[in-house]
DNA sequence: CAGCAATAGTATGCGCGCATATTAATTACA
DNA sequence: TGTAATTAATATGCGCGCATACTATTGCTG
């Protein structure tokens, strides 16, 4: 409501215009909700970046790093496949962030004991730790970025199910 | 619900497992509403990706375009700086996305007539035309991702309001 | 009007996010 | 059993998204 008019009108052609304005009813990153996505989603990964940062993980880092942790504690093998399966994330992104982790001893990437296409992913004693300690800071950041949707985030979180696999 | 028990046990440690299971309520993709909205906004730049290619723009290119549209229709004189306040995208890509948006002759960077640091953005005929007509395809796209959603997309949108600008 | 903080825009660099394509190994099937 | 289809992982490349730092200009203040 804060743009009054929907229609600009043909009133001021500015200066020499050749065409004219714009034929649509917003898509000014007001109303619509894609863009308001884009935005939102834009902020909690900075909150997420600051809140990482003193572990020295990126948002991407401590996702896979968590998730190998959750896959692990079942005891089978975890392949970069599962693993990236699991965290939603793109195997190739994957494949690389994994070995920047490797880099840092916080995983290891032995070969698979069945199949010599994979690898098997075993995190370090340090990357163990260091997961355990970053996913209470992510969960704190995530708190305290939601806590403004109090009694509505369930109803927030069910959209967001929805959309994730319609 | 999908994942009935919330603590895994010290029941299986694994081959070899030096340290223990992930000391967490979740984290897991499932339930934290973060990684959610990630995956979500993923999936929808991909589908913005997909709906844009048939006029070769990018998501954020379209954005910059149609927001420029939109400032245009003012009459003052659109610079950089207010084009990335309106799209809330950062500065830095803004110039650099623009730049190459000049180069397709979507639109100029004129000097700005009050102040030297300054560019007027102008769109050209072929700009504007391109800008009406991707914004019929972003919308549509839009329409059918938030379609689920069905009666609870006010819902939706009311909490990315709030989580834009807390 | 002299000095200085604020501002518009840009160079550089890193890490996603993913499209495309390739290699090597596994599985399916005739 | 031999060949084809599938699959795990990776090389290459492009476009964000943003942190850091820099230049040039503006505008504020005394």
């Amino acid at each position: 409501m804060s743009t009054p008019p929907a229609e600009p009108g043909p009133a001021e052609p500015g200066p020499a215009d050749p065409g004219k304005g714009l034929a649509t009813g917003f898509a000014s990153a007001d109303e619509s909700p894609g863009l308001l996505l884009w935005q939102v989603t834009n902020r909690w990964q900075a909150a997420q970046r600051a809140a990482l940062k003193p572990y020295g993980l990126t948002h991407v880092q401590f996702v896979l790093l968590a998730s190998l942790a959750y896959l692990q504690a079942e005891g089978t093998p975890v392949t970069q496949r599962r693993l990236a399966d699991h965290a939603a994330t793109d195997p190739m992104m994957t494949s690389q962030v994994l070995r920047t982790l490797e880099s840092r001893a916080l995983l290891t990437r032995a070969p698979h004991p069945h199949d010599a296409r994979a690898r098997t992913l075993t995190l370090t004693q340090e990357g163990a730790t260091l997961a355990n300690t970053a996913v209470a800071a992510a969960e704190a950041c995530d708190a305290a970025f939601f806590a403004p949707l109090a009694a509505t985030t369930p109803t927030f979180t069910a959209a967001l199910h929805t959309l994730r696999a319609p």
